[in-house]
DNA sequence: CAACCCAATGTAATCGTTTGCAAACCTACT
DNA sequence: AGTAGGTTTGCAAACGATTACATTGGGTTG
């Protein structure tokens, strides 16, 4: 590695004189500045990030805890956040919780070390604890909240996205409405779920607590969950169903399909989280889709703002707002019985419904 | 932050002790040890990488560049390395090159601040050339290969499981197969090409160059070609598809549905790379499937054994295979063709191809 | 022409850790 | 008791950049 020492010494001066011509030109004469310049072209030379850091008592970086980087949605918000890094010319350090408190603090441990200048993190229930590691370091929680009234957060409007979702299936005609709520300990799943309420209520549909089966965010709980409720007798069992997370939905379409449910005549179903496999399976999911992109990005854009422009007073909060897709998983049940008419081959005349 | 000074100050001993009792252990006596040991827990002290690293003049870490952490393969591949990665206490830089060469460059520059001790790299096009800028940094090129004879690499049996793919539907009984090929300038491209001339001419199949069309690796280009290729009369139309790669096979797909092509009936395909899509479109797709979890890790290892171990006279160039998973998106022409006549009701009788 | 100021540069200290070298201490043996 | 040998510790110099402070020199002004 070439240091500031030779490129100083080729440019015939300090190394301090070298080190302003570079990082504060305004203090070095233009002639100086120019040879400076040029030597440190040609050596090519790249300052040694880690002097800097430890000289100044910071480096140019910033800490990033995603819960899982194999998660579409997580990895898209890593790449908002390090496209919006990169172009401050910050480096991410990138880690993965994968929902454990335990490698979570790990990763903060680690993290420390590095002298990061702030953290984005996506909490998981026992962050506000681990948090305690990294004192005063600027903080923004991205996607969910830890719970503190104080943090910086930037995050999606669940509330709305699920009452739009549960709206637009109470507007169709459905009245039995099921759905596949997330982890209570999760404040993006408590959210869904009170919009998920609020819309019923709404609809003037009462709730009932038996068409709603926790899951715990993985597609086999979603099948799980989905398949109990599916398995009701025709009166009780839910016509819609809206599930709370990306992955439990591929479950509770698989549940369906196991159950010999066609989609939508006999179920339809809205999925939190637009995907691939959403737009590509058919009939294609209607879905509540998130801004995953914008929401990295802003994260670090806040998160980088607080940094250079300083604290504000209160937290900075912002809530970006989920749109639902209209695809082809959802049709009022009642229209959908008209639908079927036409179709005159039954696949399964007698006994559509094997556990009845 | 802690400094080793303050540990050093409690447990009454010089920093220089403090640091031996934490690093080298052996080298300080017991009881010095257990005073160290116990000031460093009380204060909570953690090391400063930085200033660590600059002394020992190399960082404990690695950096991984990636093309694109959107792709579920790459996302798994940088999945694989972390979590080989930190088992060893190591740090990963990870950096999206976008299939930019220009990223890469900047990549690599912003990487060589930091001291990284080795590298692992999806090389794109011009790798080659960038890695010039760090040199003698230990490298392993990881899934493709930048072309240098005497590089570490980790790659997958392209040629394998594409011979196996396209045996597969030799032996189901198709004649006319296309392929939707990647980018020839990419190695695993030109290895599944390879392959596929290898497994036709094997089953005794004349290569037909006008039964193949490039894509530039993203769902649109897949459908182009795959539209192109299928729009063919019916007695030149490919009745069996091998496509390239994952998201071509989205497009390809599309195409296929856009035709009112009925897969397996009128049309088997075969994808390379596996994915949650694959898995819950339906028929659901019969692909080859590649083992990016262990590709990434293996990756590691061996280039934190190069690293500890230091290096093997030659390169180490592992090769992992890939799997072909039968599902239902495949089927002989013939068998397809029996199935064919129960289903009365054609909904496209007198005019399959528009385009003919 | 002296006094002063400001711009440009250099000197040296600093960040926190590791490590070569030397000093101090202890043990044991002659 | 003196000395050799080994263990344990401390001192101080690095690593490469930044920056407070000192110095230089040229220009302006009274």
């Amino acid at each position: 590695m070439i240091s500031l020492e030779e490129v100083a010494k080729r440019a015939q001066v300090s190394a301090a004189t070298a080190s302003r011509a570079l990082s504060r030109p305004e203090m070095v004469a233009a002639q100086t500045r120019e040879r400076v310049a040029l030597a440190a072209r040609e050596l090519g030379y790249q300052p040694n990030v880690l002097a800097r850091s430890l000289r100044q008592q910071g480096s140019r970086s910033i800490g990033l805890i995603i819960t899982d980087i194999l998660n579409p949605f997580h990895a898209t918000l890593a790449k908002g956040v390090q496209d919006a890094a990169s172009a401050h010319e910050y480096t991410v350090f990138l880690f993965n919780s994968d929902e454990e408190h335990d490698k979570e603090r790990r990763a903060l441990d680690s993290l420390r070390g590095h002298l990061p200048r702030g953290l984005i993190v996506v909490p998981t229930s026992r962050t506000r604890e681990n948090l305690k590691l990294v004192p005063n370091l600027p903080t923004i929680e991205l996607d969910r909240t830890s719970g503190r009234e104080d943090a910086h957060s930037v995050m999606v409007d669940n509330l709305g996205g699920a009452r739009a979702a549960v709206a637009h299936l109470a507007a169709l005609g459905h009245r039995r409405i099921g759905m596949v709520v997330g982890r209570l300990d999760i404040t993006t799943a408590v959210e869904r779920f009170q919009g998920y309420r609020e819309a019923l209520s709404a609809a003037g549909i009462p709730f009932r607590d038996e068409l709603v089966l926790p899951g715990n965010h993985r597609e086999e709980d979603g099948r799980v969950a989905a398949h109990a409720l599916l398995s009701k007798p025709p009166l009780e069992r839910p016509t819609a169903l809206f599930v709370g997370n990306n992955e439990m939905t591929v479950g509770a379409v698989l549940a369906a399909r196991a159950l010999n449910l066609n989609i939508p005549r006999d179920l339809s179903i809205v999925g939190f989280d637009d995907s691939r496999w959403a737009q590509t399976m058919q009939p294609a999911l209607t879905v509540v889709e998130q801004p995953a992109y914008n929401l990295g990005l802003l994260a670090c854009e806040t998160l980088l703002g607080l940094l250079e422009r300083g604290a504000t007073p209160g937290p900075t909060q912002v809530r970006l707002s989920a749109r639902l897709i209209l695809r082809d998983s959802t049709a009022s049940p009642s229209s959908a019985k008209k639908l079927e008419r036409p179709k005159v081959r039954h696949q399964w005349p007698s006994k559509r419904f094997p556990l009845e």
